[in-house]
DNA sequence: ACTGGCTCCTGAGGGC
DNA sequence: TGCCCTCAGGAGCCAG
């Protein structure tokens, strides 16, 4: 499932073939995805050369001179870049042919996944608009994340995971970081001190460089732009891990639901 | 102002 | 072998 380093793996594995390249056709196969596919994309997209391949949060950013195409990978959602003349798979929702004969093709079978055009600023995009900090820039601390749970009695993981908070910290990573940091993930966000807050803002930022870095994490669905998986799943120390041993302590990993989401921890290492 | 629950969707995997 | 059931989850939205 695409988390942040899935998408900016994916937005470096697709830029350099469309940036200063001019989009020849757009082509919608299925246009019930999270939202409706607005058809002013099919009609004003085409003609225009790709500026930026940008990312805010999850969200992939396709500028063109007058619009910019945004993407969501959802749960299952992939891009890739294939010859045009390749033949369409089933759940090829959305296809961009490029000049110079790729055509980029959005896959996704859940259909989470969105695809929306806007001619405004995209940053003020209703769905970009309120968004938290990246946790990989400076606005991203301990201070931030101490002084956003202030008087929050959800659980520290479901804080986590709020995009108002911190963008592009999702149920895999959440875990993960929440293990390092050595924190209960059950724990009230309001009631965790600043110092370790410190200690889990550098922990997310750990885990989403090592997992970029990794290329992502392939668990289902999930494969990068040139159809190869992410190996960051080979290094995952709780998630999906119920049962077996700690890496640290040998203590039984647990699985327990926090709004609506598996969430797995270690009983030894997290306080 | 917060909080938890609901919703969209398909494929994988387990049980029988 | 094959069928049916459950579960997985991003994130906006809504009711309480």
């Amino acid at each position: 499932m695409p988390e942040l380093p899935e998408v900016e793996t994916t937005r470096r594995g697709i830029e350099p073939h469309l940036v200063g390249r001019r989009v020849r056709a757009v082509a919608v196969h299925q246009p019930q995805l999270r939202y409706p596919v607005p058809a002013a994309l099919a009609r004003e997209l085409p003609g225009q050369t790709i500026r930026r391949v940008g990312r805010r949060a999850k969200y992939l950013l396709l500028e063109g001179e007058r619009g910019t195409l945004i993407l969501h990978l959802g749960m299952s959602g992939s891009l890739r870049l294939v010859p045009a003349s390749d033949p369409l798979r089933p759940h090829d929702h959305l296809c961009l042919t490029m000049e110079g004969g790729l055509q980029l093709r959005l896959h996704d079978p859940r259909r989470f996944g969105a695809a929306l055009w806007t001619r405004d600023d995209h940053l003020a995009h209703p769905l970009l608009r309120g968004l938290g900090p990246e946790p990989l820039g400076d606005d991203f601390t301990g201070i931030h994340l101490h002084r956003a749970a202030q008087g929050r009695r959800i659980a520290v993981k479901a804080l986590l995971m709020e995009s108002r908070i911190v963008v592009g910290v999702g149920n895999i990573y959440a875990s993960e970081a929440l293990f390092r940091a050595g924190i209960d993930p059950r724990r009230a966000a309001g009631r965790i001190a600043l110092a370790r807050y410190e200690r889990l803002a550098d922990c997310v930022r750990e885990t989403l460089t090592e997992a970029l870095e990794a290329g992502g994490t392939t668990l289902r669905d999930y494969l990068r732009s040139d159809g190869e998986p992410g190996y960051f799943a080979l290094r995952l120390d709780v998630y999906g891990r119920t049962g077996e041993a700690c890496r640290r302590c040998d203590t039984p990993i647990r699985q327990v639901r926090l709004a609506q989401r598996s969430t797995f921890y270690c009983p030894g290492c997290q306080r």
